[in-house]
DNA sequence: CGGGATCCCTAATGATACTG
DNA sequence: CAGTATCATTAGGGATCCCG
């Protein structure tokens, strides 16, 4: 299990879903299309400026769709591509795992770690 | 799938085994019991620093064992615990995805991305 | 509304030297 | 061998302003 083919495959999903806020993301984008401005309300700790980046990057690894409506005012509708899709049994694994983490091992009080 | 809890869930395991290092560490640990040394050796790339800094954290988190045996020189052990043990789905499914993704969309030619 | 462009700061990480 | 301790560096991220 734990050898260098292993390593790197993991390692590569690291590169690409890593980081603080694309996981995230993919969690609200799970059920359905959004648009910019649903994302943004209902993540109201990243900035506008991670949001716009962090999409950017996921359009580029072909995870996600990025549909421009021409008119005024604009609006963008972001969705998995069907590719994209394949991160539902990661999300699953890993919301399963934290439910788990968060009964063994509760959050410390009235912190935030 | 997208709703709150899901979202927190997803959010507890990346603070948990998010990052850099945990993943790849534990990647060695999955086999059986590894020396601080190996573990250095095996992860040309991490420094001292940051592996230890790391596996304390994930000690911490109740996640690995660490053995010391008092002799000179000094000889410490790390290990996952009963409960380090469920981290294998996890790394088995990104892991699986990772490879996948390899396969799709390949990395950059003589580059590290 | 959905961004882009700047400036800025801090937390995370790295390099290096030292030690029981 | 398995770490600390300290200093230097950098990348991630935030605040703000501007734009079609």
């Amino acid at each position: 299990m734990g050898d260098q083919r292993f390593k790197d495959s993991v390692e590569t999903t690291l590169k690409v879903i890593g980081g603080k806020w694309k996981l995230v993301i993919l969690c609200h984008l799970i059920d359905g299309v959004r648009r910019f401005g649903e994302l943004k309300r209902d993540m109201p700790h990243i900035t506008q400026k991670m949001l716009t980046q962090q999409l950017r990057e996921l359009e580029l690894d072909g995870i996600i769709d990025r549909k421009v409506y021409t008119q005024v005012p604009p609006k963008v509708e972001y969705s998995l591509t069907e590719y994209g899709l394949t991160i539902k049994d990661v999300l699953n694994v890993l919301s399963k795992w934290g439910d788990q983490h968060q009964q063994i091992i509760p959050p410390l009080p009235a912190d935030d770690r």
